[in-house]
DNA sequence: CAAATCTCAGAGGGACTGAAATTA
DNA sequence: CTAATTTCAGTCGCTCTGAGATTT
């Protein structure tokens, strides 16, 4: 059903794309938030859970700089991953400042199941597009945050 | 310069479309936000005037319904324009429960410069891409947009 | 009566800042 | 000394909920 004419979106606004990818970052982070709720799961977990399967053990700052979390905010989320056993942090032996985030077996068996939910949750967002134009979006999407970065930590 | 091999993106989490869509939604929102910083404006502040330009005085309702603003939000966002003389607020005399917004003469003068800051902004957003891709990329964000809505008001 | 409008007060999560404490 | 790491406390903007007052 399309608008009624008193609702429809200004001329102007229908093709901003700020406006656009703004609307449809907001679908997809409800969708995956949704999906993940299954679980009891954010998707700070699932990013952390990933940079640690795929390297092995990091400081906090390493996981911050591979997923994107702030250096604050990791705190809190390894706090919410190690509650439940997922991961463990461990003193640096080496470097003090340091701590060693591992993850567990309980927290491998985790990402499995993240990894269906995530996967899910893509699906249905990209539901309206043709294979085709889905690897175009991804493509373009990844052209647009390889060259606007986010701003320095610290 | 591409990042230290210890700050790499995991595998994973490189090409998740939901990730890439809210990396380029914040860059987005950061290059608009600093460009109309430049007229103490805000981003909404040119969807309301966008939508009362092109379809003529409204209700608080219908700006909401139009330019996807919260009811409960448009109201700051309605002081902040009736404040400096952008719009004025003036009660139905057909229906009592409504204000009537319009745009006052500083306000179209006002949508015209914010209309080339947004302008500007988007251009430097999609600068990395070609016309076509940018095209395209407009395109498929529009149909996600269109399947994806947001959820009730109310 | 139900429904719509405007308004306020606030929750919830995300991005981000600043600074303290510790160690290199 | 400077610099890096972990942590905490808190700001700011955005989406969204709930409810009260008024009017249809």
């Amino acid at each position: 059903m399309s608008p009624a004419p008193e609702d429809a979106t200004p001329e102007r606004l229908r093709t901003v794309p700020s406006r656009l990818l703004a609307g449809a970052a907001i679908a997809a982070d409800r969708l995956v938030n949704e999906r993940l709720a299954a679980e009891d799961a954010r998707k700070w977990h699932y990013a952390v859970l990933s940079a640690l399967a795929e390297t092995g053990p990091a400081s906090q700052s390493e996981l911050s700089r591979r997923t994107g979390i702030y250096r604050s905010d990791m705190v809190a989320v390894l706090n919410e991953l190690a509650g439940p056993g997922f991961v463990v942090r461990d003193p640096d032996p080496v470097d003090r400042r340091r701590n060693v985030v591992s993850l567990t077996p309980a927290g491998r068996a985790r990402l499995l199941r993240l990894d269906a939910l995530v996967a899910a949750a893509q699906q249905e967002l990209l539901d309206p597009l043709s294979p085709a134009e889905r690897a175009e979006l991804v493509r373009l999407l990844a052209l647009l945050n390889e060259r606007h970065r986010p701003p320095h930590q610290g």
